[in-house]
DNA sequence: TCTATTGCTCCAGAAGCTATAGGTTTGAGG
DNA sequence: CCTCAAACCTATAGCTTCTGGAGCAATAGA
């Protein structure tokens, strides 16, 4: 049996984080202590595993809901897991795709060199102005 | 002079929204009507403006509500207007490289073809090991 | 003047935690 | 067995940047 704070240590995921955890659904309410203190399973440590390691991937909490459902029935197929996988890819990579186009507006707005003063700063001016911009955002 | 909701067509920023950045102190409050109604200025727009093209570029409420300070004083240098910028697109390098990882390890995950069963659907594998991941995150 | 539209304030919710306050339990050392 | 620090408990509020709704008042066009 581990404490949360054991729990805490060997997932990395934080102790209000877990509590959290149990509050949204993601893992079950577990045993209590005499004093009222939580005891989990080895299996709880294995399940909140997988749960950080989704997150640390950028999966939201339902999705993590949906996938934890699915891997209790092993026998079904798998395309759901797939998809879920799939779609957060795709997302992913959209919001690669829209930070680099950030990133060169970016690099365009800090060409200004620092030296001279803010009437004439290319970072204010192209700030205050959408139309210096290349592309659409 | 301009109603709330010109200011929201001309800008493209939420009418609720406008009022949040005037409660944030990102916009003065403005006049109001008879009927106390608010009543903007040009500037004002322009000010929005601004506003609105900075947090498309990312930009925090605090980091626009420096930028705007120091746009009021045009004889400063502007080595703190140039400063905030590369800072945002260092954050902006960083956010990109990480998801890059992401995406790298979302598509091995992915490789999983969705026909068979949960059991032994790679998606779920992988996440339920971290082992199995080839890079740190 | 009537009425559709727009505006007002206040409040709650979304996501995913994090922190604080004020109290209780646990467990190791003496 | 006793003590005491560390760990744990609950409940609640806060973070960030909005967004939406309720319930009512003002405005503008016909």
């Amino acid at each position: 049996m581990y404490s949360i704070g054991d729990l805490s240590r060997r997932t990395g995921v934080k102790i209000p984080t877990i509590r959290y955890y149990e509050q949204m659904g993601l893992i079950a309410a577990p045993e209590r202590s005499e004093g009222n203190q939580r005891r989990y399973e080895r299996s709880e440590l294995e399940r909140l595993a997988f749960i950080r390691h989704a997150r640390d991937l950028g999966l939201s909490i339902d999705s993590i809901k949906d996938l934890l459902a699915l891997s209790q029935h092993p026998e079904r197929p798998c395309g759901e897991a797939d998809r879920i996988a799939s779609e957060h890819l795709a997302t992913v990579r959209e919001k690669i795709a829209r930070l680099k186009k950030l990133e060169q507006e970016l690099e365009r707005i800090v060409a200004c060199d620092g030296n001279h003063t803010v009437g004439d700063c290319y970072v204010i001016r192209a700030l205050a102005d959408h139309s210096m911009c290349e592309s659409e955002h």
